[in-house]
DNA sequence: TTTGACACCATGTCATGACATTAGCACCAC
DNA sequence: GTGGTGCTAATGTCATGACATGGTGTCAAA
């Protein structure tokens, strides 16, 4: 019943690039990471110490401290002072991260597919002006899209975008998706507030998602922020609940 | 249009408690959090740079450094290297905390209130067992239980505890809350993993929340971890979506 | 006029060392 | 026996110093 004391393996820590220009406590972080996910380090079990790991691979403790902390923010283990650092119980879950569906259903192995309905430029009314921090009036790309995966359909999203953006390609958005057209102008996402509810589909809603009248949908609205803290972009999606849904780890500080 | 540039009120950080229980990098954190809360720093303003804060305030580096993390983290913050550090721009959110709703209400001045529907000890079943890492039929401790919001019902809360807490007093949790009573027994939550949908309501839950037949819900499971990694707590919650919804904030790493 | 080299700035990474705080445990005195 | 006391182990906090890296602007040469 007691945690069971563990020893990472040593040859997990063997082929540490120095002068690479990735950093060494993601190095490390990446190799427990893994080494719990294939078992070696079972849930429950507890870490070696933050010194001794550092002496043994040669590196000093903050770099291990930043290792094991950031895989505490991802809910990976636990930390108690006096006790040291065990694996959480409970299998892993991805969690949400800011990326956008399109990359989701990428990683998942679904083949995406995007119909256009609506690319205009319209003025901003109050709301949208408010989410994007610009002027009411203020000239606005507007995108309507559906989304599916495998054909089938899976989200309405809605998007507004500020006026440095209304010259973007809707064939390149329908073809290749909203972030990544961005990421290709050099627009780099830091910050996301989400907002996740719940309601009842509209008549159109339920055509385009192929759903019965007044289902029950999924609705997020998400303002987005680039590396200078400017908005970049509001959206407002509506998802199929039985075929999406949100994780979240939550890690008390 | 460029960034203004912005110096920190030194008065803020005349106070420091060097000496207290409190981290100096939290009260660092809090100051810098509260000036940004009452517009001391407009969104968009760039902050003083690392060396130069720590030197104003005679702290360390990585002091004024994790303090600085700590409010990127929360989405109020941006850094750039080479460039800054500025305030993100749009209105604060709070996001979602490990809390438990009933903290929620207390916070947003809204008096809660319980009704407890179902209290009693049940065999797991396979579902249960894999949540709460436990064997399939063992004892579990099984909550139904109506959450309102001065008197409004708000949401429809089911929850399994593992054995050693079969024998919580039911009244205390309709009082406190089940968080509340789980820690005065010494539990302390570190870790939630939560999922969060949408779906109808069932005609119980239509009855139990006061929305028509059909509705849609906003719903959420949740498994929460204490400080030694072990799951005390999994829970199916059904929120009606007109009067909550979840908060997140994301920050690519 | 344009472009390349270079310096500067601010954050990112990493090492070393020290002390504080907390949990658990063994030991000793009562 | 029981309870306090102190030791040990482990993480938490903080300081100092160094170098790397990416972004920006300047200045001079082509």
């Amino acid at each position: 019943m007691n945690p069971t004391e563990q020893i990472l393996p040593l040859s997990l820590f063997m082929d540490l690039e120095r002068t690479g220009p990735i950093p060494l406590y993601f190095q490390v972080a990446t190799r427990i990471e893994k080494s719990i996910l294939d078992g070696t380090l079972p849930a429950g079990s507890r870490l070696e110490n933050e010194v001794a790991l550092g002496e043994r691979l040669g590196l000093s403790r903050p770099t291990i401290r930043r290792a094991i902390q950031d895989l505490v923010d991802k809910g990976l283990l636990v930390r108690r002072r006096g006790i040291g650092t065990q694996v959480v119980h409970g299998q892993v879950t991805r969690g949400v991260e800011l990326t956008s569906l399109n990359d989701d259903l990428n990683r998942t192995g679904q083949k995406p597919s995007t119909t256009m309905l609506t690319c205009e430029v319209i003025p901003a009314d109050a709301k949208i002006a408010e989410e994007l921090a610009v002027a009411v009036g203020a000239p606005t790309l507007h995108l309507k899209r559906v989304r599916k995966a495998d054909n089938v359909p899976v989200s309405v999203l809605e998007n507004w975008l500020p006026e440095d953006f209304t010259d973007l390609n809707p064939a390149d958005i329908a073809e290749h998706g909203l972030y990544a057209v961005l990421r290709s102008r050099g627009v780099t996402m830091r910050v996301a507030k989400q907002r996740i509810g719940a309601r009842k589909s509209t008549n159109q809603e339920s055509d385009l998602l192929d759903v019965e009248k007044h289902a029950a949908l999924l609705t997020m609205d998400r303002t987005a922020f680039d590396n200078s803290g400017r908005a970049v972009e509001f959206g407002h999606h509506c998802y199929r609940p039985d075929l999406y849904s949100f994780s979240v780890t939550l890690v008390e500080k």
